[in-house]
DNA sequence: ACTTGAAGCTATAGTGACTATAGGTTGTAG
DNA sequence: CTACAACCTATAGTCACTATAGCTTCAAGT
């Protein structure tokens, strides 16, 4: 039997990234902001990542997948480490980046609705448009779209 | 009668904000990056503003507040500048925006549907929650959400 | 053993669209 | 004439990366 040189849970930097679908300068990133702990280092220096690491930036990268700030992601692993942990906090924080995705719909629609008016405007043909997108961007108080 | 020292129309950068609600730093910042033409000066070199900039940069915000990027208003400005002009870009313009709004209101759409189901595991009280979020959260196979 | 080329390293700058700060000057009302 | 708000420039910071330059290391092939 040969020596177990390379474990098979013990991976450089791109095969991290391959596995996790995080790119390679993400992933440095992630470590210098202090999201992924500092991995061990080969004796030429360069990062050597467990299975313990592959776990924790999949879960970084649902969390920013989902839109989760880094800032969010950075308080929702902090309690993820904490043996009796608040949930509370951890709901809180779900419940108040779904109320964001929320409004940030709503806010979307208003403009989708808003620029499909305008779109079509112009649509009838060279004759009515000169140009009505323009004059429609111009001229706010026609628009329909009030959330400003 | 008084000479017309301040004409109504030639105001201050502070009042310029007021009109069009867009802030003072923002209106030296599109100057800057040339959306706003440099305006005159006083005698000692304070901007003022006439009545094609307050129209120019109501143009601006308007577009900005539909999610224009600055880029396009910069292509949509200079085609409102062009006396015969070319209409059909301007609706590229407004169209390939509207795709993007509602590409990611899809998007939105999915990530609401995956974080209120996430939310939900947990709000059964403390008993089945140790914590069903951070679980959601580490354990992607389980997410419903495969937009990624 | 040696060469080659991909993959890795650090440090720094750039992205978009502002926002904030520091430290100075001007305009105007009392 | 003195306060003081409003203005000025230049520079750095924000967020979450992404890109570049100029190196070193690793692994496979000859």
């Amino acid at each position: 039997m040969r020596p177990v040189k390379v474990l098979e849970h013990v991976v450089p930097i791109g095969a991290l990234a391959e596995r996790t679908g995080v790119k390679v300068e993400t992933i440095r990133y992630y470590e210098q902001v202090g999201l992924l702990p500092e991995p061990e280092r080969s004796e030429g220096n360069q990062r050597r990542y467990g299975r313990a690491h592959v776990e924790r930036l999949a879960f970084i990268k649902h969390a920013r997948d989902l839109g989760f700030a880094v800032e969010s992601i950075r308080t929702l692993l902090r309690l993820s480490d904490t043996p009796g942990m608040a949930c509370d906090e951890a709901h809180a924080i779900s419940a108040g980046h779904l109320k964001e995705v929320r409004d940030k719909i709503a806010r979307l629609r208003s403009l989708e609705a808003e620029l499909a008016r305008i779109a079509t405007v112009c649509s009838g043909g060279v004759a009515a448009c000169d140009c009505a997108i323009i004059e429609a961007l111009a001229d706010h108080a026609r628009c329909e779209h009030h959330n400003h």
